[in-house]
DNA sequence: TTTTGTCAAGTCCAA
DNA sequence: TTGGACTTGACAAAA
């Protein structure tokens, strides 16, 4: 079991996706960003490593404009040896990454147009992996897309653009379960199409369900991960906030919740991203927990 | 130096 | 019809 926070480490003074306006587009801009974007990169992974903190979602801006028309400098030529690093880095201490591209990403679209544009963010965000030297456990999550009013079409939308990804792109590509449309019957659905695992988000499910109780929802998103092929199920947790929109994320992990959440796991090896505003002090608390109650190895990592 | 409006991209839903 | 929310603030013009 690995834990992990998404994107942004608010100890440290450096951010991985540091960017600029389109207006100002400039290959050389493009170079200063990615060279900063990489070494705060290190940073957070060194520092999490520290704090046994072994999984980690990258942001998507780590190259400004990635997947842009406008972005024709080779950074993958350029920063080849940086992405190396990183990636090695993320072998040596049997870390594990994500990447969640963001909401434009919509590979269901009616509009032949969004479609590719979500393509190609994939592509992009696929080969930073690919650069990495890091295999198909490392993972591309994203949502199953829009409804547009049919949800039987929408799927199967879904799965007609999904296999005609490229191949680098359907082999790190898994769905999660989201809070409003598509729950985790209807990414089972997509799943028995195309074999694609999903990526289970106990709040999401939570928000929307058909009356799966936690543990066997779990259980029937693990089995969609093929282990030699995809690893250990990847998980989104959290929890409500109080006194906000149903669907808003908790400020702050609430210890409680998180201790009657763990036995639902069972004997499910399962790594965590937990999806709370204050980042790795939640994660880090979540790391204590764990020790405590036998889930994660106690002693932290030797040195290296 | 600090404040504030705006930023590549899509979709849904509440107001 | 518009603004907010979404996995995540940060850039850059104006004051």
């Amino acid at each position: 079991m690995k834990i992990g926070y998404p994107c942004v480490n608010e100890s440290l003074d450096c951010t991985t996706t540091s960017t600029f306006r389109l207006a100002s587009y400039s290959d050389e801009r493009v170079e200063l960003a990615v060279g900063n974007n990489l070494r705060c990169l290190l940073r957070i992974l060194a520092w999490n490593v520290e704090r046994q903190l072994l999984f980690f979602r990258i942001g998507s801006g780590v190259v400004p404009f990635g997947s842009h028309p406008i972005n024709t400098f080779p950074w993958q030529t350029r920063f080849a040896a940086e992405f190396r690093q990183v990636g090695d880095f993320v072998k040596a201490h049997d870390m594990r990454i994500s990447f969640h591209p963001d909401q434009f990403v919509v590979l269901n679209s009616p509009d032949a147009g969004i479609v590719e544009r979500s393509v190609q963010e994939l592509v992009y965000q696929g080969s930073m992996l690919d650069l990495m030297g890091l295999d198909s456990t490392h993972k591309l999550q994203i949502h199953v897309g829009g409804l547009y009013g049919d949800r039987d079409l929408a799927i199967s939308r879904f799965i007609a653009t999904y296999r005609q990804l490229p191949e680098a792109v359907r082999a790190r590509l898994v769905i999660e379960n989201d809070d409003r449309l598509f729950s985790l019957q209807d990414c089972l659905r997509v799943h028995q199409a195309v074999g694609i695992p999903i990526l289970f988000d106990n709040f999401h499910h939570e928000c929307l369900n058909h009356g799966e109780p936690m543990a066997e929802a779990l259980r029937l998103a693990a089995a969609t991960w093929h282990p030699a092929r995809d690893g250990v199920m990847m998980m989104d947790y959290s929890s409500q906030a109080h006194g906000e929109r149903k669907g808003k994320h908790t400020a702050s992990m609430e210890e409680d919740l998180f201790r009657a959440f763990l036995p639902e796991l069972g004997d499910l090896d399962v790594d965590i991203m937990l999806e709370i505003k204050d980042k790795e002090a939640s994660a880090g608390r979540a790391c204590g927990i764990l020790r405590d109650v036998g889930r994660l190895a106690v002693s932290l990592p030797a040195a290296q």
